[in-house]
DNA sequence: CAAAACCAGACGACTGGTCATATGTTGAAG
DNA sequence: CTTCAACATATGACCAGTCGTCTGGTTTTG
């Protein structure tokens, strides 16, 4: 990786963390360039827009979020429901150790700035579409198994599922506590129709 | 109601209309006054800052809904889970109707400002406090009537129920199309432990 | 030494917020 | 009734600061 290339990496990487905290509108492309010590007048050599940074981080979080979400899901022994269930669970414990602030990146950028932009929108709709994808194929694995009821939907199940966290994450960022985490894992073994985990 | 009243009120009504599709950063205090035609200068008359602005709007929002709520909720002879799912069916409508723009400023304004302001924090905690209760006392009045099992914790459903609402609402924004309301409808009934309906 | 990369500084537009002035209201005096 | 001083409210021009973006001289590189 060049030294370019490690640059705008970090203006992702940093930029972003803050971005996460203040969101998009407040943001500034002055805040992006100070958290990763880049001139002011070089940002916009590595990016069109302040637009078309977002599109690029939202990319490079979907990719690690897609990544950790596979290796957590799919690299171990255990059945598949279990890892589904601890999946959520290490999540719950990660953002809890963030303080409560953070949840998710991109329902936060969904929810500020879907009407504003269609080239963000289409983005995170894509990457939304591809998490919920993963869980649907953990659901069909357990299906095949016998862990989960054979006429269960699993794609409604899976958006369900998806979309039940991504509004717990949002509830905890109101609340500053655990409470809508834990009742979601509280709730996700009686959505899975005849579990036997 | 005196003019001056009535002007705040619109203020409220038209600003906020303004802010739900832009957010609050997205969202400047010229536009406000335009949208109510207002001049500049007398906004500050009628609130303190955009953030008190903004608790104003919220707090007036969280009246209305509630009301449309408890309308919906209890105003009806049906059973407390037709009611229920009734309500949330009505809403899915509504928010169609709407053009998949708007979903919930409650949440649109928690996940961009929770982070960024006390004041808007805590109202917004109170508000999905209180639109929670609501569910919850639907719940509580199914369980005594023996039309959910009597073990079910109808405080964690209340909260599982509502947040998942809004992570619904969130997708929608993202998809503009109807179907992760549907997965919420469609998932809704499951939810509530040897419901007989 | 030409070409490419870099970046300080400046651009006009806009931000939330203020304030001197203009307009409206009141009520007692004439 | 009309007048007008005294007070209250309304408001557009204005503030300092920030926004996203761009330009054009400087530095680095092959």
């Amino acid at each position: 990786m060049s030294k370019r290339e490690l640059k705008k990496d970090q203006l992702l990487e940093l930029g972003m963390d803050v971005m996460k905290v203040q969101g998009y509108n407040g943001t500034s492309v002055k805040d992006i360039v100070d958290a990763a010590s880049v001139p002011k007048g070089s940002f916009y050599t590595y990016f069109d827009s302040k637009e078309a940074f977002v599109v690029e981080a939202l990319e490079k979080a979907a990719q690690e979020g897609l990544q950790a979400m596979r290796t957590s899901l799919n690299h171990t022994a255990e059945p598949p429901l279990v890892r589904l269930t601890g999946f959520f669970e290490q999540k719950a414990d990660e953002v809890t150790e963030d303080g409560f602030k953070i949840g998710c990146f991109l329902g936060n950028i969904c929810q500020e700035m879907a009407d504003s932009s269609d080239a963000i929108r289409l983005k995170v709709r894509q990457t939304l579409r591809n998490n919920t994808q993963v869980i649907q194929d953990i659901l069909d694995e357990a299906q095949s198994l016998g862990d989960i009821s054979s006429d269960a939907n699993t794609q409604v199940l899976a958006e369900f599922i998806f979309n039940a966290w991504e509004g717990a994450l949002m509830r905890m960022k109101a609340a500053k506590c655990r409470e809508p985490l834990d009742a979601f894992l509280a709730m996700l073994p009686q959505l899975l129709p005849g579990a036997r985990v």
